[in-house]
DNA sequence: ATGTTTGTACGAGAAAAATCGTAGTAACAT
DNA sequence: ATGTTACTACGATTTTTCTCGTACAAACAT
C-alpha cells in the first residue's frame, strides 16, 4: 500500500487558500488572488504560483473551463484541521487539551448561546464515555 | 515608549526549547539538548546556536555558572501561549473558537474529572457576563 | 490579421528557519 | 606545563517558504 505523498501539513499561506476554497467552493486564481488581497497585498502570479504548488503536492486538484483553472480543495477541512490541531496542541500547550480549551474560551469567549451549546457537547461527551447511569 | 524588539512569535524549535525552560526552570544547554535527543537526534551545536539566537530576539536571559551558561526564559508562558492561541484560532478555525474548542475535546477528549472542571469553567464565564440573576 | 486583454507556466531570487562544522577557550587532571 | 575534556562563539550552508518577473498562449475585438 503506497500512499503519494499527501502527509505534509499545509503552511500558513496555504491554509489561507484552502480556508477560501473550503468555505466558497471551487474558485479561480483570481477569485482568490482577489479575496487574499482584501486582507493584504499579494502579487497576482504569487498566489497562481502558490496554488499550482499546491497542485503538485495533492491538496489541490482543477478542471479547466474555458481559458481559466478552477481549482478546488482535495484535503477536507476537518481532516486538516485535526492535524494541524494536534499538532498545535502539543507544540504549544504540551498537549492538554484542557489548558488549550481553557485558555482559548478565556481570550476568546463565545457568546452566551454558544456556552451552552458547549456545555451540552461536554455532556454527551461525557455520556459516551459513561452511558447511562 | 520604545518596546525593543519582543514581539516575535517564538518559531517551532524556539517554542520546543521555552517548553523545557518553563516546565523545568533554568537549564544549560547540555540539558536541554538532552532533552530535546529524547525526541529526535539534534546536533548539540544546533541547539546551541538556536538559543544564542533567541537570547539576542529577547526570549531568553542567561547567567554564567562557572564554565557553563544557564538559560531562563524572558518571554511568560501563558502571553506566548494566547498569542499563538490567537494566531493559530485565525488561521485554522476562522476565528471560531467554538469550533476550535469543539474539535479539541472531540479529538483529545479529557477524562471525566477534567470535563467537569470545564463545565465549571464555563458556568464562571456565563456568570462574569451576566452577573447575578 | 493584428493588437489587446486575460490567463497560465516556470525559473529565479529573497527571506526565514534550521542545521552543522570548525575554531577557540576555560577548567581540570596529570 | 601540557593534554584532555567540556563548553561557547560564530560563520556558513541547507532547507523551506514566500515572492515576483518574464515569457507565452488562447480568446476577443477591431
Amino acid at each position: 500500500m503506497k500512499n503519494k505523498e499527501s502527509h505534509n501539513a499545509p503552511t500558513a499561506s496555504e491554509l489561507a487558500i484552502l480556508q477560501l476554497l473550503w468555505t466558497n467552493g471551487p474558485l479561480s486564481v483570481k477569485d482568490v488572488h482577489a479575496a487574499l488581497s482584501d486582507e493584504k497585498p499579494v502579487v497576482y502570479t504569487t498566489v497562481l504560483k502558490t496554488m499550482q504548488v499546491m497542485m503538485e503536492r495533492g491538496m489541490l486538484d482543477r478542471t479547466s473551463e474555458g481559458r481559466k483553472h478552477i481549482y478546488r480543495a482535495v484535503i477536507a477541512q476537518t481532516a486538516t484541521q485535526d492535524k494541524l490541531l494536534g499538532s498545535f496542541l502539543n507544540k504549544a500547550f504540551g498537549g492538554s487539551a484542557k489548558k488549550l480549551v481553557m485558555r482559548a474560551l478565556g481570550q476568546h469567549t463565545p457568546d452566551a448561546a454558544e456556552l451552552e451549546e458547549l456545555k451540552a457537547y461536554i455532556d454527551s461527551l461525557e455520556n459516551k464515555k459513561n452511558p447511562e447511569k
